[in-house]
DNA sequence: CAACTTTTGGCAAAGGGTTGCCACCCCAAC
DNA sequence: GTTGGGGTGGCAACCCTTTGCCAAAAGTTG
């Protein structure tokens, strides 16, 4: 029994391929040194280096990231949570974020947590040993349970301020600003705020803006909803708003205006005749759909660049360029396109 | 030196969360029978079971993925590559992936590979360690590289038909036909293909059916391009077309129609008093761009759906509900809406 | 009460790398 | 010739979990 000492290597059919071990024995060397040679250049000599890399081609070998990650903790990857993966507005975070990280060579996870905090909290307890951190999009999790979360995972919240969590939001406020004086320069008295969803951080920033912009402009703001931000609940919303008499509308976002639009152009309301329709985001589509919507132009695919540099300056690998504050506010300008003009003459009373 | 076995265990600060051992070390049991606790419910005693998890819930304790997968090989997740994530085309592959993916309990991980085949082999030659499959869309991998990725590691390709590798391709034949009948039947004679990136295999195959059926029904078509496929490059590709004297032009895709659509109405062409235009796919926006686009309407997302189930089977995870067959035909139709109309009466020679 | 079967739980070996520590070699300096 | 030092490479522990195998405990049967 003298090779007892050699245990049983092929256990299962290996299915993946080369191994560090493989690449040792080809060269004649421990699998230390061909770890070395492959991830420390000046650790071993030159010739040697030469030789593992030569057998490493050879046997067309590729270090495994899950054994790699499992010693040192790092998995080049992080990941991106989101409550609705359908919505275009989050099609612009994951482009940016999805630039920003493969240029710094990791690898973005996509989560769609449904619109619900419970999915997403379910997520979040499985995530944190799955990648190296995490950027929660328009989270619907408590105050606690974010801050909670940020302690023990390197985290960015995008449009979702809280104290205490790295965050970069889109301040809609000075947009919304903008919008009420565009309005209100156009003489309209009444204004209407077709309000997203309950769950969402941004929403109520949006609806405070507006109104107290409209209070000080001396307008009257009236809030309707909440709808869900999609094409669709924007015929409820159209009708909702026609229903209040007010002659302009500002939506939480701009699927919501889109859809508005298509019903009011149904109902036979000429737009921006009788309805001005302002929406927000500036989403692909905005400028091409009928009339061109009036919006407030959001730096989506910005945020979700500033976001991602800001988690990877929480990993220690930032640039180093960049110092971003803990707290960074990415402004809002109107875009004013043809889908807003001047109030219409009031009539006395609608015709029956 | 009694406790001389008891080896140095806080060798570095453990950032990550609880292991397997506090749990067991917590309840007096050994790993293994925690593992077996949480993993196969009949191996151990009832009362034990609820010990450990009881341990496991007071410490909140999270299995680590990465360790479990480098014994099991399993990582429970799925990569899909794409030549543009800027691409809405793509947002509805990405949805449908996402969504099929989570309902079987995978993550989705998402590649740009920036339209180059050369980024896109890098990538393939790193993931198939850090995924279960892949979904590749739109591929721009030769047939010889497709293959031989394809024997390495379950992957379907999704328009991209190669034999030997599982395919999902969505048909635009039966709609491109069906769409230059509708010309041909509006009295369209001379008609136009605005072509999309060289290196794309659709391309190829819509060309091909757009030709052969104009010349079955006697229309002349002529080539142009190739276009980006994006709302700039449309407006290059509305010139192009107006140079050509074509009453009616088949876009590559929706994002290239509606670049047309937009050059056309600067340059005060009537869309389609003067032009026909006809997108392909039915991406987010063709619907309420102006005018509406007429469209070959492609089932993008079921198709990012149809590709996750035919990798789950090959992973051996599939419902079992449908066996896909190997190459999976996905039909388009022709939505007509208001980008087509009647041909323009023949004028002799065009005004000065 | 003995012999046998079934539970139940523990030991230890993977799985594929990384890395602290040590041994060794070669060369220069004393 | 001995000592010291820098450069190389190997040993083995470690990361965390799963799982084959075995032994002890418990239960069953004659």
């Amino acid at each position: 029994m003298r090779d007892g000492g050699s245990p049983h290597k092929t256990r299962k059919a290996r299915r993946a391929g080369p191994t560090i071990s493989d690449v040792a024995a080809r060269c004649g060397v421990a699998v230390s040194t061909v770890s070395r040679a492959l991830t420390m250049p000046g650790r071993v000599s030159e010739a040697t280096r030469q030789r593992v890399v030569a057998a490493a081609d050879e046997l067309g070998y590729q270090p495994n990231p899950r054994a790699r990650s499992l010693l040192s903790g790092r998995t080049d990857t992080i990941g991106l949570l989101m409550p609705d993966i359908t919505n275009p507005f989050f099609f612009d975070v994951i482009r940016g974020t999805q630039a920003q990280a493969a240029a710094a060579g990791y690898s973005l996870m996509l989560v769609d947590t449904e619109e619900s905090a419970e999915v997403e909290a379910r997520h979040l307890a499985r995530m944190p040993k799955a990648v190296d951190g995490l950027i929660l999009a328009a989270s619907r999790l408590s105050d606690a349970d974010l801050e909670q979360v940020a302690s023990s995972v390197p985290l960015v919240a995008l449009n979702r301020g809280t104290r205490g969590v790295p965050t970069v939001v889109i301040d809609s406020a000075d947009g919304a600003v903008q919008a009420v004086e565009h309005l209100a320069s156009l003489g309209h008295r009444k204004l209407a705020y077709a309000a997203g969803p309950a769950g969402s951080w941004s929403n109520g920033r949006r609806w405070r803006a507006v109104y107290t912009a409209a209070r000080r402009l001396g307008l009257h703001a009236v809030r309707l909803g909440p709808f869900p931000p999609t094409v669709r609940a924007g015929a409820a919303a159209a009708d909702a708003v026609i229903n209040t008499g007010a002659s302009a509308v500002l939506a939480f976002n701009d699927l919501l205006a889109i859809g508005m639009l298509g019903r009011l152009a149904e109902r036979g309301v000429d737009v921006p005749g009788e309805m001005s329709v302002v929406g927000c985001d500036d989403i692909f589509g905005a400028d091409f759909c009928h009339p061109a919507l009036t919006t407030l132009t959001a730096p989506i695919e910005r945020a979700g660049r500033v976001a991602t540099d800001m988690l990877l300056d929480l990993l220690g690998r930032g640039t180093g360029r960049s110092a971003h504050r803990e707290q960074e506010l990415l402004a809002t300008t109107l875009t004013v396109r043809e889908s807003t003009g001047p109030a219409p003459a009031p009539t006395p009373a609608p015709a029956p």
